[in-house]
DNA sequence: CTCCTTACTTTGATTAGTCAAAATAAACGT
DNA sequence: ACGTTTATTTTGACTAATCAAAGTAAGGAG
């Protein structure tokens, strides 16, 4: 079995590769996983012999097929146990990214399918994040965001791209969950300022930065 | 925080010492460990430097009450998550202590009050062990074994103290699940056999082994 | 009392994962 | 093209947890 520590690795370089076959940067990597390079470095070279990643020297890794399976079942792992701890037991949505990241190593498959079934199959957790199916597949549609979207078009929050319990507090309070509907009156690239407005509320001023984290769909 | 190793030796320490306090000797520790005495000395010299235990050389270790504040805490765990996988996943009462043994080290406390919450704040496991309360009280009540009650007196079934799969795959079987009413019919020390007798079945042959982990109380 | 058995402890080695700091390679700017 | 910056790799050291095997202490059996 995989241990902890390679499951985090892999998940990871799936999350930074999002979708494509990209090769990600040992850098990326070890600010990810919160290490210093030189232990992604010596982490990567094992990981490369057992089979789960490709490690181009000095460019960056790619996970292989096996070790991409891995990290699929983790990511649905993860996702899912956010599902149930934000349907189920009621948390908070900003604290439960920090409580799945240790119970997507500590859950069988069986209760991954149990706990699949018990919240019907759901197809992305409470932040809009695709849960990757039991065969492997994960959504990787491109989506616009608040900070790209054309100006004045209704819209609808698909996701929140940010784990971060602050940001997450703050969507929250604004209003912006997935599944809201919202529209951007203002976006002044000089300031650097986004002015987006729910149906039926106050106009709300975000940064670019955060702007970039809402994922939205034009609304149908 | 303590690492689910530590966790391990000092839960395995309040179950071996059962809710006296005697002295736990090093070679049941190793035992119920799976590992190698050595092992559990090096292991018991650090927990005493940590102050988990109380560790007399040759004779034996005991937890000191942080020690047991922190075994107690994990026990809880374990417990109501194998009420969880049972009661709400209707996960097989005999696979659901493997699971809890890795789940009892990644949740939370806060996720351990809502599970607690949920399930209606249960008092005893599907195996019928006692769940230790939030503020630290374990029921230690003693009672009797189909090995050792008075014979042809009703009796009601408490508690299986064996978590083996093999084992709890046959009391399923033969209906000996505890709540159940049942009486021993014949006990014969010579040969070693029990003979039991659920109020509408045929009698079911036990050894004294077997028989010795299915407490019971008269029933009421 | 002496020897033996048994449980326990010690010692030395191993594996997984990590960091600090030095070494190296590639890219970049002038 | 040359020196500089930056990312990456290497090296050496450390912690937690483990085992194998050798050493030691106590408690009987005779
Ligand atoms: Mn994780
Ligand atoms: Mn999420
Ligand atoms: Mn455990
Ligand atoms: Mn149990």
């Amino acid at each position: 079995m995989a241990t902890s520590t390679v499951e985090n690795y892999l998940k990871h370089m799936l999350l930074l590769s999002e979708g494509g076959e990209e090769l990600v940067s040992m850098g990326a990597l070890a600010e990810a996983l919160a290490v210093v390079p030189g232990t992604v470095t010596t982490m990567v070279k094992a990981l490369a012999d057992s089979g789960h990643v490709e490690h181009r020297p000095r460019q960056g890794v790619r996970l292989t097929p096996a070790g991409r399976r891995v990290a699929l079942n983790v990511l649905r792992k993860h996702r899912l146990v956010e599902c149930f701890l934000v349907n189920v037991l009621k948390m908070d949505w900003a604290a439960v990214d920090t409580e799945a990241e240790q119970l997507e190593h500590a859950i069988s498959d069986e209760v991954l399918d149990r706990l699949d079934a018990l919240l019907g199959h759901p197809e992305t957790d409470p932040h809009g994040d695709p849960i990757p199916s039991r065969q492997g597949k994960l959504d990787s549609q491109v989506y616009a965001t608040l900070a790209t979207c054309v100006v004045e078009k209704p819209l609808r929050i698909i996701r929140i791209t940010d784990q971060s319990a602050e940001f997450l507090l703050f969507v929250e309070q604004n209003g912006l969950l997935p599944g809201e509907s919202v529209r951007v009156t203002e976006r002044n690239l000089a300031s650097g300022l986004v002015t987006a407005k729910k149906t039926a509320g106050r106009p709300l001023a975000l940064s670019l930065a955060a702007a970039g984290k809402i994922l939205i769909q034009p609304a149908r």
